[in-house]
DNA sequence: GTCTATACACCGATAGAC
DNA sequence: GTCTATCGGTGTATAGAC
């Protein structure tokens, strides 16, 4: 892709259609892959012609990198609200494991893989991410675990994530078999860590903020 | 794409051309996505030129799905050798844990969204693999679980098999963190169900071999 | 079997009118 | 703020010479 210098006239990021144009650009994402996202298609999307698109962003990977942005804020959101219920780590377990645009997540994580902007961006989040699951979790987890060594609350966090992820992807695919009895084993695991009615122990609010 | 109706010259399959095309369509979409394998690059890549690529392969598509058929087969060939090691489980999870064209998958896992014959040729690749590895390792693991109604063997293996394909995403991608305690939370689960210098409780030595 | 020449479509991006 | 016009580049695929 060409890099512009931005000599070029542009137009407000916080009107309407940039919004449009982020919605469109996942649509055609999610339905034609990333490679399909061009200036063309995701203008008549939005209902607007080709070259209007470069009034509101300097180059299609600034539209891709803001897209994405607001994608990530939006699954944060999602996850530290999760986090904040009653049973954080079923409520986090039921978030994770709904495969809403699963297929989209497959987009970005491929093309992670080749753009320098996504990729710095997608190991920016995936950090963040993990750090407000293990401050919210790894205390509770460890009150549980038999072993802290070994089953130790980032393991069980990722295992779970991980989980999570992979069923959504293989249903948006069409892959079923298993899903019902990993399901099983996964929410046998969490009533270990989280009973129905209990309370974790009490405990120092601050849990520990060290990471790699 | 377009849709030919095949009135043009071709080419040999099993020609060292059409190989050499393949290698290039992995390297291309490996190195800068699905949407970077053409006619031209894979040429430039093989050393021949663009048009002679058609005497090969009606279509890109064709080519995307030859490249694709080979690699399920390696994998699927690869994986019949780990399960038929000492200890099958754990021979497993090292082979698939090993990120090894992790990019390529991602890619492929993508491509598989819009792709209707990338997506049907996963799927039943994906139910080959799983039928293959629940015959080799269900009895061990019904052995070792504490409760087959909810730890069962489908379930076990499914979580490995994701646990190690997103660690293997998440390395390419650049993104380490928490990777040695879920290595270590796993191996402790794997080494319940398959102890070290354990054998297997007799049982009659052929396994169900029924496979499609 | 591999080459040259060529068709036609689509893409990113710019210039400038209204 | 959105339009028309337009450039140079790249894509799939075909025809036919060597």
């Amino acid at each position: 892709m060409r890099r512009t210098v931005a000599k070029r006239r542009m137009g407000p990021p916080d009107a309407a259609t940039p919004a449009a144009l982020m919605d469109a650009t996942e649509a055609v994402m999610r339905e034609e892959g990333y490679a399909a996202v061009t200036s063309r298609r995701v203008a008549e999307r939005a209902g607007i012609n080709q070259q209007t698109v470069y009034y509101y962003f300097q180059t299609m990977d600034d539209l891709l990198l803001a897209a994405y942005r607001r994608r990530t804020q939006r699954v944060l959101d999602r996850v530290q609200q999760a986090l904040s219920a009653a049973r954080p780590l079923h409520s986090f377990w039921h978030t994770s494991s709904d495969p809403m645009d699963a297929a989209l997540t497959m987009e970005y994580l491929a093309l992670a893989n080749h753009n320098d902007l996504i990729r710095l961006e997608t190991i920016e989040f995936g950090e963040r991410l993990r750090r407000l699951e293990v401050d919210k979790l790894a205390e509770r987890i460890r009150q549980a675990s038999p072993d802290p060594q070994v089953v130790s609350p980032f393991a069980v966090i990722m295992a779970i994530t991980y989980v999570a992820h992979l069923l959504g992807f293989e249903a948006t695919l069409g892959l079923r078999g298993g899903h019902r009895e990993t399901r099983v084993l996964v929410e046998w695991c969490l009533r270990q860590i989280e009973p129905a009615g209990a309370r974790a122990k009490t405990m120092p609010e601050r849990t520990s903020q060290i990471q790699g």
